[in-house]
DNA sequence: AAGTGGTCTAGACCACTTA
DNA sequence: AAGTGGTCTAGACCACTTC
């Protein structure tokens, strides 16, 4: 009975870290500064560089720190606001499309995806890589899946693969009528190839946005857009890109 | 030039690891099943048990995994689709809602949430905390901030919080013409209270559902709802509950 | 070459669940 | 009480960037 009920449920090293760290962030450091190095830092909280490190993911995680290897830990800006699936009703690369056309090349897709396109097993589809930039650095990497029969009609074309290809495929896609799309939005961990475009290291999050086109009763086309979490809001709906951020202004010390 | 390219980018033992087990998990794992614990699992692989947690906390971020403490490691289901921001145009609390009120307090919002509201500083508003459930469990935890003049004509309600105060706000609320509504998703990790409400640690992640809801040219009321993005998928726009799923069908072992 | 963050180890102890 | 995942330590080495 003699104890006071002080912390009745400890909190963790890591977590207490980072909201101090958080705090700090708020009122001593501005946007693009170098905090000190993880062994200082560790130092100077007096715990092991790893539960440091935890307290940074953290906050990283949350789009507070940008950290490079080789170069240090900085603070980020405020995350930009990405519109997603705003343009209802309108094929990938029309005319207000955020994406740049990258190439294209006939593959046989994953089985979960050739499931949701009512292609067989081992059938190749043409797959379109775009890559999305947004105030300069890239901000998602897609894959658009598109079976042969929604373009039937690519005799003109002679490149097999390449970026006049992708834009024809994309050109003829457009001839459908798209009765709507159907938008997913979920956390994923970047594999080895998006990471790379999205200057990023392999595993680091990122919000996998999935969109099927539907035409003539069927899925006509389905895209897998890989966001960076870190720096990315998506928006949709009626929305633009309105800022709300968390925590108060970030002011220089 | 005596050295074929092999390895030129040395793969983290980590990342190889994911990929091991995210195989095994395709093919020899049902869902539900339990995995050997991580010290077994460690000595197993021949790694430390740090590295192997690396590998596991992965494969739960991606929704593949699920951990309890004092329990042991199971294979997930299939992550579920929640719908988000379809019933535009529709004010919380109406007869589609997906939503169970829990209770509501004045209360002095953040600083970031004040701003969008166009109240001052230090002002009080009306926090209505709600919570979802899907398919038996808990998914999001949402708190609602209407500021006063939202919902002038509180007269009749006596109680000052509580679960009859936030039905009458909502119910208020409904009152108004709602213009249109504003959404975005991003990235977060659960605060503690949201975390025990969701049955997970501090610091899970989580994806951030901002909903402005705007009438008479005024954000009239600000939702922020957290959902658990280890067992969600969002799908928003015309979508209903569309399965695509990664990696392919499990089968018992 | 120096300095940074990223990976990895081998151990210890703690919090929680279950029996 | 036993077994699980969660936290934490003190160190080592690696990959990368910058000077």
């Amino acid at each position: 009975m003699g104890t006071t009920q002080l912390e009745t449920v400890p909190e963790p090293k890591y977590w207490h870290l980072r909201t101090v760290l958080s705090e700090a962030l708020d009122s001593e450091f501005s946007v693009g500064e170098i905090l000190p190095n993880e062994r200082d830092l560790a130092a100077r909280f007096g715990v092991a560089r790893a539960t440091l490190r935890q307290a940074l993911e953290q906050l990283e995680l949350e789009g507070r720190l940008q950290r490079r290897r080789g170069v240090g830990t900085t603070v980020a800006p405020p995350r930009m606001g990405v519109s997603v699936g705003t343009t209802q009703h309108a094929w990938p690369g029309g005319p207000h499309d955020a994406w740049q056309t990258l190439d294209c090349a006939p593959e046989v897709p994953p089985a979960a995806v050739a499931e949701t396109l009512v292609t067989g097993r081992d059938e190749p589809v043409h797959v379109v890589r775009r890559s999305r930039v947004s105030h300069g650095q890239p901000v998602a990497a897609e894959l658009l899946y598109i079976p042969a029969d929604s373009v039937p009609d690519l005799s003109g074309i002679d490149a097999p693969a390449g970026t006049a290809r992708a834009r024809a495929v994309l050109r003829e896609l457009q001839r459908l009528e798209l009765e709507r799309q159907e938008n997913a939005v979920e956390l994923g961990s970047a594999r080895a190839d998006d990471a790379r475009e999205l200057d990023r290291l392999p595993g680091a999050p990122v919000l996998v946005v999935t969109t099927r086109f539907i035409a003539r009763g069927r899925t006509a086309a389905l895209s897998v857009a890989t966001y960076r979490a870190d720096t990315c809001r998506l928006t949709f709906g009626d929305s633009g890109g309105v800022e709300i951020h968390h925590g108060p202004e970030r002011r220089a010390s």
